[in-house]
RNA sequence: GGUCCCAUCGUCCAGUGGCCUAGGACACAGCCCUUUCAAGGCUGUGACACGGGUUCGAAUCCCGUUGGGACCGCCA
């Protein structure tokens, strides 16, 4: 039969003889055991695709498909057929296609976006994916991420939380193109700044009629029965009836405008292209929508980005553990981690690939793929992404990582060259998932006192001693002190002697590190020289 | 309480009406490798919240239910 030629659904349907559709219905209505399992998908290599009693089958374009000379068709094919032959009586409705909507939105288009905080805490998770995701979409369309703090709140605002901010996204490698320190054509960048703008609008509104003044405050008159609809760029359509909102307060009686009113402002006279901010800020945009219309302004486009939840599913808070950037960057973990996983999250390239740079993120990334729903902060793929980054690092750069952890755990750094201590860490090979860790995995490289404090040699036994003295008086003569010398003269020996690699080698790894669990023992040994390797096993007595 | 938003493995993502027997990653378990531990390789456990529609066909569209969350400040 002619069913499965390559083409479209149409031509297919129309080739197909009628009489054989009733005879393939039956088959279906009352399918038996294996006409499913026998069913052969149409995958990548459609092209040799053998029916299990080795007739060739024909596949279809669509994945429509069935074995030559057999009844065994695809359920699908007979439904479809059924319903969408021309000549079948079944062809009731058209099954007109409805067309795709094309997703994504023109890039070409360079944005200004922004974020702005305020200076009333440190850089938390949240504030550093935000302000993540605005760079990212900054840097990949070319245009700018411009820094403004949002200091309204005279109480809480410090100088010094708007500078430990600053290094938080400087730690993140978040770098702005316009901000308070740095000037910019559409300055000042502080609120506090820009009191005259906030008040000449205000006034601006009161005279149309649309604000009104309540002792020192100014409100903005919320008109009833309008319909504020916006179309979010991550959450799609989004409407809210004005009646279900209370007159925006936009001057406070201190002078200072409020958060809803300022934004409007600012991000109306920065040129603000995108507003990218959190999900929570989704019930305050028909606010903002509201002034905009009544300033007869340009509405920017809205992003709203999906909550950073912690383990038990709620607001990320102190009670799960850490939340400034800067606790991240004190338990050793490296600002390209970081970004690396707070890019996840609500976000991904598609397939493959989780682990990237800032500079691959920046090439992929699309506002429009941002996804819905809060993501839980998982530190166990945390510590993952950091692992991965740590190991493809370039040695001298671990160092630079490491060396404060090492220093802070008393050890004699500067004793060292800084070739010696890199490679050390290079034997280490990936292993630790923090600069941390990675520190207390490598302290024997820097000095013998650690290992003497975690191991006294007790646990060889008497009846031990003599074979590993033996060993080691051979192991500490040969011609030369290499990694794969030393290993291949120690499965000869322990081959020769009858003695299991095991039995050797631990106490030699307790010996040098410490530790039951290190690196390749015989890369250790190189690393350390032989010198220092013979004083360490000396120390035991496991030579003499 | 009112309004709005969300709902795929334990977690993060893929999925935009038929390539889904739902894919990947982390985590977990097992095996391999092996001087230990990592790494690596292989295998496994594991999800479309529920109920109705629409459709020949629904994880995907619609409605409802349930469950989460956010906002409702002269905080931002």
């Amino acid at each position: 039969m002619a069913v499965g030629r390559p083409g479209c659904v149409e031509d297919h349907a129309a080739e197909v003889r009628l009489p054989f559709i009733p005879d393939l219905c039956e088959h279906v209505q009352k399918p038996h055991e294996g006409v499913r399992g026998r069913s052969v998908r149409a995958g990548q290599g459609r092209e040799g695709v053998k029916s299990p009693e080795g007739q060739s089958v024909a596949v279809h374009e669509e994945q429509f498909f069935l074995f030559q000379g057999t009844h065994i068709l695809c359920v699908q094919i007979v439904s479809y057929l059924r319903y969408n032959n021309p000549l079948s009586p079944f062809m009731h409705k058209s099954a007109g296609k409805k067309r795709k909507q094309g997703g994504t939105p023109s890039m070409t288009e360079k944005a200004r976006v922004r974020f702005a905080p305020s200076p009333t805490g440190a850089l938390h998770i949240g504030g550093g994916h935000t302000a993540l995701f605005n760079w990212l979409w900054a840097r990949h369309t070319g245009g700018s991420f411009i820094l403004r703090i949002e200091d309204t709140d005279r109480a809480r605002s410090t100088k010094e939380f708007e500078d430990t901010i600053m290094s938080g996204l400087e730690w993140l490698g978040l770098d702005w193109d316009e901000g308070p320190d740095r000037g910019g054509s559409y300055g000042p960048y502080r609120q506090s700044e820009r009191l005259d703008l906030y008040h000449d609008t205000a006034d601006r509104l009161v005279k149309e009629g649309k604000a009104y003044r309540e002792g020192d405050a100014v409100l903005f008159r919320v008109p009833p029965g309008i319909a504020l609809r916006f179309d979010d760029v991550v959450y799609g359509s989004i409407e809210m009836m004005s009646d279900t909102l209370k007159d925006v307060v936009m001057i406070k009686s201190d002078g200072m405008p409020t958060y809803n009113y300022a934004v409007v402002v600012d991000d109306h006279f920065m040129e603000i292209t995108h507003v990218i901010r959190g999900e929570d800020h989704i019930s305050n945009t028909p606010k903002q929508l509201l002034l905009y219309d009544a300033l007869e302004w340009e509405r920017p486009a809205f992003g709203h980005l999906p909550m950073i939840l912690g383990t038990d599913k709620k607001k990320l808070s102190k009670r799960q553990g850490a939340t400034s950037v800067y606790e991240y960057r004190d338990m050793g973990y490296m600002p390209d981690s970081m970004f690396n996983f707070l890019a996840l999250l609500g976000w991904s390239a598609g397939e493959e690939n989780e682990i990237f740079s800032r500079n691959e993120a920046v090439e992929i990334f699309e506002l429009s793929r941002v996804t819905k729903r809060p993501a839980v902060f998982d530190m166990d793929k945390l510590n993952f992404i950091n692992q991965e980054h740590i190991r493809r690092m370039d040695p001298f750069d671990r160092l630079a990582l490491v060396e404060p952890f090492w220093r802070e755990m008393n050890l004699p750094v500067d004793a060292h060259s800084r070739e010696y201590l890199a490679s050390s860490l290079d034997v280490l090979a990936g292993r630790g998932q923090t600069a941390k860790q990675v520190a207390g995995y490598s302290d024997y490289f820097l000095s013998f006192e650690p290992v003497k404090e975690r191991y006294d040699g007790s646990d060889v036994k008497k009846e031990q001693l003599p074979i590993l003295r033996r060993f080691y008086g051979e192991l500490f003569s040969l011609p030369e002190w290499k990694a794969s010398d030393l290993e291949t003269f120690t499965r000869e020996w322990s081959e020769r002697e009858g003695v299991k690699m095991k039995e050797i080698a631990m106490p030699f790894r307790m010996a040098l590190t410490g530790m039951k669990v290190s690196p390749g023992i015989f890369e250790v040994a190189e690393q350390l020289g032989r010198e220092e390797s013979r004083r360490r096993i000396a120390h035991f007595g496991f030579t003499g």
